[in-house]
DNA sequence: CCGTTTCTCGAACGAACGTTCGATCTTATT
DNA sequence: AATAAGATCGAACGTTCGTTCGAGAAACGG
């Protein structure tokens, strides 16, 4: 671990993934990238526990110990995999959402957004969605404040959504963007943009079903109550504490 | 692993948890049952892999080698797991489905069922969300047998509720029982029902989400069609071969 | 061309893991 | 009280794991 080796880490964790600054040798950033791209496609295969160093060397064509050059940890390995993709798909869906002003037109943005990057990057983004507990401490920190960058954007396309076309909705706008959550991060499980519908079928699907599910009146009348839930339009939906899951 | 073991783990593996025929021990059942919801506890806590047997045996106040009185291995421990929580889970709701015939109101019970499940058993059906592919062979295959009849069930819910009262809709069913699927499944990452809104009022809001956003018209068009999206009603829906995953 | 840095690797270490074995203690049956 | 069966446990075995070390090969700047 010397000194060249933390400045070159410190500038990928600055950027997106793609660098700018602080000049670094090609050939180390290339071999770093496809090490990075083979552990993920072993991750998202066995799981990160049984995803050993071994296999993942073996994988990459680089020895056991080859792998301690470019990483000073196997959960350092793990976070950057996850850095790099929450960072690459965040920056991209801002980027997406640039002239946007509608939130019902940046609602399909960001939907359309995250289904093109998963269809794209498999087995990355499962390694996102599924190994967020494999991280501890810092990394695992770091991990959280991006994933609520990410809520916080969407959590906003939201509620400025119910402002504008469904004023007296009575949806709790957090369960609202956690069950968009939910059938985005769970793809990984079931969707296979090579055999099944194409990407922008699928987004449109989710799209229209979520926007319709927000924007028109209950189907059915809600009679539970406990927590206080909204009964008319008073407050503009008060926001959370507690945004995410922090276990 | 005697004669009378493997009768009694036969008669549980029949049965949907609370067994009833082949009168056993009540001092064994006790206590396996105890150890697995501890192990419930312990899993959903660290993960399978870096729970132990060592970790849920002290949890549990039993000595390690004492674990395998009770499984034959760890794999069979977080098998027991899954198959009475998936099961007792899919007999509550087929119970609570008889008499209900409009789709619409079977959607109703089984987000209900399912939310109301989660929040009394949340270890172990975090256990069952996430640790899936934990298992292997005819563990596995078993598990993704019972899984399936829960894709199947709701999948001819959405399908019915479509053909009565949507029957003009574009939507895939089998996209839109997933999209669900993965709404309830993401649960474990977001929802405490101790400090959220309760369960009737999450489950009403993800019913009344559900419902509207697959009753009403798309707000948005709908542009692309690799695969053959449906453009017209012509075909019933036709089933998809692979309705869940096996990796 | 040389000296220095970067890269690569075989071999090894200590720790933790799942599982097994045989002895001991408890409970139930006669 | 004697006997069998069930339950519990300490100790150990073999394997795999993440990580380290030091030596050698390759790339680079002068």
């Amino acid at each position: 671990m010397n000194r060249q080796k933390i400045e070159r880490t410190f500038a990928s964790e600055n950027q997106t993934g793609t660098l700018v600054s602080n000049e670094t040798k090609p050939r180390y950033d290339e071999k770093l990238n496809r090490i990075l791209a083979v552990a993920a496609t072993e991750i998202a295969r066995v799981g990160y526990d049984k995803a050993s160093m071994r296999l993942v060397s073996k994988a990459a064509g680089v020895s056991l110990a080859g792998m301690y050059h470019y990483f000073d940890s196997k959960q350092r390995m793990l976070f950057l995999i996850q850095f790099r993709t929450f960072n690459s798909l965040l920056n991209g869906l801002l980027e997406q959402l640039q002239g946007v002003d509608d939130p019902l037109e940046q609602l399909q943005v960001m939907v359309r957004a995250h289904v093109g990057y998963f269809a794209n990057n498999m087995e990355a983004v499962k390694v996102c969605s599924h190994e967020l507990e494999s991280l501890t401490g810092d990394a695992y920190d770091q991990m959280l404040r991006i994933r609520n960058q990410y809520y916080e954007l969407t959590r906003g396309i939201i509620d400025r959504l119910l402002e504008r076309h469904a004023p007296s909705s009575s949806f709790d706008p957090h369960v609202a963007t956690m069950c968009l959550f939910g059938t985005l991060n769970w793809l990984y499980r079931w969707y296979h943009p090579k055999r099944d519908r194409s990407p922008t079928v699928v987004a449109n699907q989710i799209v229209n079903q979520c926007l319709a599910g927000l924007l028109h009146e209950p189907v059915v009348p809600t009679n539970d109550n406990r927590g206080g839930a909204r009964t008319s339009t008073i407050a503009p939906a008060a926001r959370n504490t507690h945004p995410m899951d922090e276990d």
